[in-house]
DNA sequence: TTGTATGCGTTATCAA
DNA sequence: TTGATAACGCATACAA
C-alpha cells in the first residue's frame, strides 16, 4: 500500500526543497523550465494531489459548504441537496450533510459539529422542534462567528441572513383560486400547525382566496394536523382524522392540502368513503413529488421547485463566501454591506394533473 | 464579529503557554489544579472548541466518512444515506456526500476529491456507467492509498473491499414463488439490462422460482428496459413499452418487477388496459418505497431494507477504520486480515399489500 | 533560480 | 508543574 505522496517525499527524492516543488507544480515561473518540468513529471507519475486538510487549514477555509436539513428521506429535501451539489460541485465546493431529525438538539450538536472548521459555510431548513421553540441562538451564535447561513423553505425572521423561500402564500392562493374558478363551493383545507411557518403561510392563502372569492371560511371546513410526535402509525392516525373530518362534512367538494402526503392520503380515503375524483371532489396538494406523479388519480399540485431553491441557496452562499475574500477588512466592520441579506422568493406554478377538472 | 478562539489566543490571554492550555484543556493531571480551573473556566466562557481541521491534519485522520451514489432524489439511497448517518453520528463521525448521477467521470472525480484528504473511509454504490464500462480501477486506486471502502448494493467482485448487499435472487424467488401460489399461471418480468448486478440477480431469481415451480420459462414474458439514456421522457417511454409488452401478452396474470417504479408504472397501464389488480393480474415489485406504500392499488414489495444496508456498511467501515487504529503495522504489510472481507447479505421479506391476493 | 523560515491550530515529547 | 519545540502538509515572504 502506497500512502499519499507529499510535497516533502517528492522534494526529497529529487533532492530539491520543499518550496521549490510546491512553486514548480503551480507553474510559477521562479522556477526553471527544467526543474519545473522534472518535478512535474515526477509528481504525475506518483499522482500528487495536495492534501485538503493541509490546504484548509493554510488557507482558513475549506470549501465545502454544510448542509443541516430535518430529514433526508423526503423528496423535497433530497431535491434540494441536489440542487445545492450542483452548483457546489460547479464552484469547487464540497458538501457535507447533517441531519436534524427535526429535533432541536440535534441541530445544535450538529452545527457545532460543522462550525467547528469543518465548514465555510452552512445552508439549512429549520428543525420543527426549533420552531416550536423559537430559540434560535445556535444559528445566531454560528453567524457571528462569521460562518454564513443561508436559510431554505422554512426560515425565520428572526434570524438575520440569505433566505430562499417559495412563495407560500400566493402558491395557496393560486390552487384555491383554481378549485373556486372549477366550480368548487365547500373547499376545505388539510394543513398543518402554525408553528411551522410554510403552513401557516399556505393557510393564510388559503383563507386570501376565499375571501378574494367573496366566500366566507368555515373553520369546520379546516383541519390541522399534529405531526410534532412522529409515531409509528403516523400514517394510520392521519388516515383516521381524515376520515372523520369528511364524514363530519360530507359537503366538501373541492380540497386544498398543504403537502402531498396529505392530499395522497385525503384521496385514499374519499375513494374508501366512495367519493370519486375529481368528479365529487378536486384535490391540490403543495410540493411537486414523486407520490403527486403517480397517485391514482395523478395529483394536481402546486410545485414547490426544490432543486431550485438547491441552487439558488448554493449560489447566495457562495457569492457571499467569495465576496469575503475580496474586501475583507471593511466588510466585517460595520460595512452597511453586512445587513444586506437577500430573500429570494421562487415563483411556484400549478402542474395540473387527474385530481382537478 | 467574534472569530473562534484557539489555544494560541487563550494562552496569551491567561500569560501560560500554548501547551499548558491544550493540557489543561483534557484535563492532564501534569497541570495544577489552579491553571486548570483558570484555563477551563475561561475556555468555556469564550466556547472554546478544538479546530477540527487542525485536528485532522494532526492525526492524521478526519473522523469523516464519504458517501458516494448515483443519485439522492431516489427513496432507497436516501434511506441508505440515513442509516449510514445514523451510526455515523453515533460512533462520532461525519458525513460527507458526493453524487455521480451515474457517470463514471462524475464517480472518478468525487472520488479523488474525497480521497484526497477530505475523508477517512468510503461508502459506496456503483453508478451505471462505470458498471457498463467495467473499469473499477479508480476504486483499487483509493483502497491502495489506504482507504478502506465499502460498497453497498451495486457491487462488483473485482474489487476487493467489504460488501452489503440485499439477498436479491432469493428475493426474487420468493416473490415469484408467491406468485405462483398465488395461482398465476403466466409470469411476466420487467427488469433492467444485465449489466446492472441487482437487475442480473433478480432475474435469475425470477428463472429459478420458475425452474422450481415446474414453469416454463417464456422470453416473450421478459421485458428488459434500457434506462441506461436519462432522457426527458423517460416515463412515457416506459409506459409505453410497457403497454406494448402487455399488449403482445394479454394472457400475462402475474408480474414481478425488479423496482417499485417498474411495478406501479405497470399497474398504471394495466388499469389503463381495462385490468384490475389483484384479480386479472397480480403485481410484486422490489424495493419497498412510498410509491409502493401510496400507490392504488397498494404494492406488495420485496423490501430492500435501504436504512439497515446504510447502518451496516457504516458500522463495517468504522470497524475496520478503528481496528487499523490498534495494530497498525501488522495490518499493513501482508496480514491476512488484509483479504477478509467480510460480505453482508441482507435478507428480504416481503411484504403484502393490496396488488397480491 | 533556488532555498529558508514562518504560520495555519493541535498534540506529544522532552527539557526546565 | 510548566514551557519550548517539533510535526502534520502546504504556501509564501523573504533571503541567498
Amino acid at each position: 500500500m502506497k500512502r499519499k505522496i507529499t510535497l516533502k517525499q517528492i522534494a526529497r527524492e529529487l533532492d530539491v526543497s520543499i518550496s521549490t516543488v510546491s512553486k514548480a507544480l503551480s507553474n510559477s515561473k521562479e522556477i526553471s523550465e527544467d526543474t519545473t518540468q522534472k518535478i512535474q513529471a515526477f509528481a504525475k507519475l506518483y499522482n500528487y494531489k495536495a492534501n485538503n486538510i493541509a490546504l484548509s487549514l493554510k488557507n482558513r477555509k475549506t470549501k465545502t459548504i454544510g448542509i443541516l436539513i430535518p430529514e433526508i428521506v423526503h423528496h423535497f429535501f433530497s431535491t434540494v441537496i441536489r440542487g445545492i451539489e450542483r452548483v457546489a460541485n460547479r464552484r469547487g465546493y464540497n458538501v457535507i450533510v447533517g441531519l436534524s431529525n427535526e429535533s432541536f438538539t440535534k441541530e445544535i450538536i450538529n452545527m457545532e459539529m460543522l462550525a467547528n472548521g469543518s465548514i465555510d459555510g452552512i445552508i439549512l431548513s429549520i428543525s420543527k422542534e426549533t420552531l416550536l421553540k423559537q430559540d434560535y441562538h445556535h444559528f445566531n451564535a454560528t453567524i457571528n462567528q462569521g460562518i454564513p447561513i443561508v436559510m431554505f423553505d422554512r426560515v425565520v425572521n428572526e434570524v438575520d441572513c440569505d433566505k430562499v423561500i417559495v412563495d407560500d402564500f400566493n402558491g395557496a392562493v393560486k390552487a384555491v383560486k383554481k378549485l373556486v374558478e372549477n366550480g368548487c363551493k365547500n373547499i376545505a383545507l388539510i394543513t398543518t400547525m402554525d408553528y411551522v411557518s410554510v403552513g401557516r403561510l399556505r393557510t393564510q392563502g388559503y383563507l386570501e382566496a376565499l375571501g378574494l372569492s367573496g366566500i366566507e371560511a368555515n373553520s369546520n371546513l379546516i383541519l390541522k394536523i399534529d405531526d410534532s410526535l412522529d409515531v409509528e402509525n403516523h400514517l394510520d392516525i392521519l388516515e383516521t382524522e381524515i376520515t372523520q373530518f369528511f364524514k363530519a362534512n360530507p359537503n366538501i367538494d373541492g380540497l386544498f392540502a398543504v403537502n402531498e402526503l396529505y392530499a395522497v392520503s385525503a384521496m385514499k380515503v374519499a375513494r374508501k368513503l366512495g367519493l370519486t375524483i375529481p368528479d365529487d371532489m378536486q384535490v391540490i396538494g403543495f410540493t411537486d413529488g414523486v407520490l403527486s406523479k403517480h397517485a391514482t388519480p395523478s395529483l394536481t399540485t402546486v410545485s414547490q421547485h426544490g432543486q431550485k431553491m438547491g441552487e439558488q441557496s448554493a449560489n447566495l452562499l457562495i457569492d457571499r463566501l467569495e465576496a469575503e475574500d475580496n474586501d475583507n477588512e471593511q466588510y466585517f466592520t460595520n460595512n452597511p454591506k453586512d445587513h444586506d441579506f437577500i430573500k429570494v422568493v421562487i415563483e411556484t406554478e400549478i402542474i395540473e394533473r387527474e385530481s382537478t377538472k
